[in-house]
DNA sequence: ATTTTGTGGGCAAAATATGTCCAAATTTTT
DNA sequence: AAAAATTTGGACATATTTTGCCCACAAAAT
């Protein structure tokens, strides 16, 4: 996984390593290619249902693929704010608790 | 500002703070007093307008609002994966690339 | 008993997400 | 240079989600 590559950079990257064009692999996703295109451009964000279909039509780790997928949404939305390293530590801490939440529940059931 | 309350609980303290009914504080906030009981309940997410709305009703700093506003809705969408620490680590690297980059072309014009 | 306060459910409108279609632009091949 | 292949741009439609209201009812306070 190249350095902080986006999931169309990603799809370009490895479209091109096997030398097929953009249709073939649209056909492959069951997409349109003008929809692949914009999507390996940045012009367009793929859904999470799409981003499970290009992790099996390059049989990448599924996983890998979502954690692009959701860290590139929240740096989209986020960029821009001053207060964004803020927001990324205590969303973490939410997590946290909500996790330990859970433990502590599922210990009293 | 409490350990890690979601919006809807600090509004609904702050607003008991003020021994003001619900209804009174949802006028205030140009809002129907049904839909801020459920945002206070956290079983609705309220809109980013409101959000700011909520700053100026309670003269809270719009900033730490946001900060909470942010991070509920990364924590909401991430709990339930296994990965979300990777996720944020990941997107706070994309941020300050985005960031970087946008350092360079300032330099660069 | 009455009034006040908070909640639940259903709904509609607005906003956003998602993908297609088709033509045009660009690139590659012949 | 022309033809074919590939990629892109724009408009559009549909699906989904967001957002808040309305109204009746439940719960709490008076």
């Amino acid at each position: 996984m190249q350095t902080l590559e986006t999931i169309g950079q990603l799809v370009r990257r490895l479209r091109k390593e096997q030398g097929l064009p953009l249709r073939k692999i649209a056909a492959k996703l069951d997409l349109d290619p003008s929809t692949l295109s914009k999507i390996e451009r940045g012009d367009r964000f793929p859904s999470k249902e799409l981003v499970n279909r290009m992790a099996q039509a390059f049989d990448i780790d599924e996983r890998e693929l979502l954690i692009l997928y959701h860290s590139e949404k929240i740096a989209n939305d986020l960029y821009r704010e001053d207060y964004c390293v803020e927001v990324l530590e205590v969303a973490e801490q939410r997590i946290d608790y909500i996790r330990q939440k859970n433990i502590v529940q599922k210990k009293l059931f």
